[in-house]
DNA sequence: ATTTTTGTTCGTAGTTTTACGAACAGTATG
DNA sequence: CATACTGTTCGTAAAACTACGAACAAAAAT
């Protein structure tokens, strides 16, 4: 629980999230486009996202899609809601 | 948003807010006894989630008296839930 | 008035987070 | 094969987080 709040716990990953849960899949140009933070940065938070669980990415060479993880998400949803 | 997820974002900060979600109020020393960390270290906590919004305090000589902020709380997880 | 109770603030230390650019790796394209 | 495209990893630096004990503040109890 505490786990998935960290995860979300910055604006960029919110960002993405929100992104996310409106279109379900993303790549990272899509981001890097419209968020003012270096490539590598971004790399890093959605390295956050996938060890919290919260997302997954699939290669699609030369591209990755990144798209929700939605067991986990419903998980955090419920633990959200159950509080 | 991200700022509610950031105060939830720590173990201790989660058990404050289920024990407040479930009896409504507590004095820091309800928590004292059941955290094993030092009272200063909950104090820097209880500030943050008050600085975050989600808690209130009020004073009840000599102790304190914390409750969830009920507006704020509602609000936050009305973001989760339309997340 | 002194002591006790409750909790905050301060100073400190170690760890983690956030961010960047440079260098690298893998695949596609010319 | 060489080049371009997409994204990760590495090294670094500044800021924030987490935790502790000691010192402090305010009110209650003795």
């Amino acid at each position: 629980m505490a786990r998935y709040a960290k995860a979300l716990g910055h604006p960029v990953r919110i960002f993405v999230m929100d992104l996310l849960s409106k279109q379900s899949c993303c790549y990272s140009g899509d981001l890097t486009d419209e968020l003012p933070i270096a490539k590598s940065t971004l790399s890093q938070h959605l390295k956050e996202l996938k060890e919290a669980g919260l997302i997954q990415g699939e290669i699609e060479a030369p591209r990755i899609k990144y798209c929700i993880n939605k067991d986990n998400w419903a998980e955090a949803q419920k633990l959200f809601k159950d509080f």
